[in-house]
This record gives structure tokens, C-alpha cells and sequence, in this order.
DNA sequence: TTGCATAGTGTCATAAAGTGTCATATAATG
DNA sequence: CATTATATGACACTTTATGACACTATGCAA
């Protein structure tokens, strides 16, 4: 989805959080400068959450706004985008709130494991326990081609 | 049909609530400011119904009123888009009243589950039974635009 | 017309969800 | 180790959602 943001900043690394007991999530102090001005929750693939800087998003969405609603397949992915996001900002707390909807679609309850990573452009928001899964995918994924390159 | 509101505000995100006994829908907090001056509701595509802000109808409303009356799949919008719109404004509680027509096309009854959803320029309605079936064709849709851009 | 039924509107009380702030605990930094 | 920043939980507070109920308007039939 978020693609090619030339010069933006790029997140990195792997923090682990805890949703609160009303649905937030403590956004790790190195990727907070750039949410300041306020951010876009989304679905990411593989039941993860994205978080884009503003900037990120309007690049993003003004691509959709603009498709003809005429079209089913423009109709559809319109909703899926707008529907599966959220304007979102830091609190005073450096935490941000994550609505139901997205909550369900990560499979984040209160009080469960939460990891936030970087990944580029954007920022994902992750089950602990899904992605334990995926890391280790994408591990043996990194493996395999350093086995085959190197 | 509605599209490209550059610079108009966007709505997002997914809001699950229950059409009352009397026939009316409460709005999410967070679409409501944007509403207060007046809305128009129509029939939107795939059974849904849309809320356009007083702005956005205008726009709209003008580009149909301006299509030619010799084509006939314009004369078909162009009725749809007019006799199915009514005029409306939010109720001291954020509520909106969906007249019986409405109800009945979009097939929302008393009681009913209903599901709010920002679409970019557009606010829809949806019965939550229809909108689960249109969402995971959505979904769809957008996981696999996604796989493939990377 | 009067009375009745139905649909719609407005308001309130309560419940639920979300937000802001603070105190303490933990970790990071020099 | 001392200092600073960050994370977490607790709690008070605000906003929003929901259901109930009374009131108004409208149409229909006796």
C-alpha cells in the first residue's frame, strides 16, 4: 500500500508494548516526532495494523478518492481503505486509540501483548503472539536467500 | 457517482449501531461536525445509503441536473439520485431520521444492526448484515491490489 | 368534526466507551 | 551511580450510545 516515500523518515526496529484496558497503545518514543501532527491507523496485510504519518496518507487516499464510483472494483477498494481507517494522534501519554473495528481486524484485546515495529515508511502494530509467527517466516525467508546469495 | 472532493474532508472508519424503533440512526461522533449545517440522504450503490454533506450535494446535484436528458442510463441516475434524496439534519442526540422508502431499499428494519462507514467524501449506511457480505468483497479486493504492488 | 392510530420528534436517564492526568516503576543515558 | 526519559496502571472525568417515554403531527375512519 505505502510505497516509494522518497526522503520521509524510515521507522525502524521492534518494541514490545501492552494494550491498556481501554484499547490503547503506547507508540515507542522514536517514532513519535513524526506523529505529532497527527497520524492514519489502517489495515495492513496479515491482520496487522499501519500507522502513516499524515503526509503518507493524503499521498495515499487522494489516489482513491478520485477513482470513479461507477466502478465496482473503484467502489470497492474505496471502501476498503476508507472504511478500515481511522484519524488518529498521540496522547499527552505518547499512546494512541485503537478503534473496535481495527481492535477485532488485529485480534488485539485489552490487556494482550502488542508489538510495534517499523517497517519503512510506515509503522505496524502487531498481536505479540501473530507476530511471533510471522517474524520467524520472514527469518527463514532472510536465511534462505543469504544461504542461496552467500 | 460522488467523487473527487479535493480539499473536502474525508470520513473514515467503521461504526456498528442500531436503527431505533422509530426509524432513526445515531451518526458517529466523529462525522458529525461537518453534518450540522444539513445533509442530504440518497440511495447509494449495493443497497447502502449515502449522507452527503450540503457541500458535496450541491456538487453533485448540479453535475447530474447538467447531464444530458437525451441519454438514457443519465435519466435513470439522474431520478434515482433526485427522487430518492431527502433532506436532513442531525436531532440533538447525533441522530438522523431514515424515511420508509429509504428503509426499505436499504433494507434496515426497527431494531435492526446497522453499520455506519466513512468512504472517503461520503458517509454510508448499511444494513450489518449486507455490509459484512460487501466487506470481505472489499477486503478482498484490497489484499490483492496490495500483493501485488508488494 | 372528533377520536384513534401511526409515524416522527424531542428530551431525559443510565450505561458504556473514550480521554486526560498523575504516580509509580522501569529502563536508558551520561 | 545519578539523572532523565519512558512505560504502565490507576483513576477521575467527559463524551457518546442506548433505551425509554412523553409529546406532536398527520392521516384515516367513524
Amino acid at each position: 500500500m505505502v510505497q516509494g516515500t522518497k526522503g520521509g523518515k524510515v521507522f525502524l526496529g521492534e518494541y514490545k508494548h501492552t494494550m491498556d484496558s481501554k484499547g490503547r497503545v503506547v507508540i515507542p518514543s522514536k517514532f513519535r516526532k513524526e506523529l505529532q501532527q497527527g497520524c492514519v491507523v489502517t489495515k495492513g496485510l496479515d491482520n496487522c495494523l499501519q500507522i502513516l504519518t499524515k503526509k503518507n496518507w493524503n499521498q495515499e487516499s487522494e489516489k482513491m478518492a478520485s477513482l470513479p464510483s461507477t466502478d465496482k472494483t473503484s467502489r470497492q477498494l474505496r471502501r476498503a481503505l476508507f472504511s478500515g481507517a481511522v484519524d488518529s494522534s498521540l496522547d499527552s501519554a505518547g499512546r494512541i486509540q485503537i478503534p473496535e473495528n481495527l481492535r477485532a481486524y488485529s485480534a488485539i484485546k485489552e490487556n494482550d501483548d502488542v508489538t510495534v515495529t517499523g517497517s519503512g515508511p510506515v509503522i505496524e502494530i502487531w498481536a505479540t503472539k501473530i507476530w511471533k509467527k510471522i517474524q520467524s517466516d520472514s527469518d527463514n525467508a532472510f536465511a534462505n536467500i543469504n544461504e542461496v546469495k552467500g
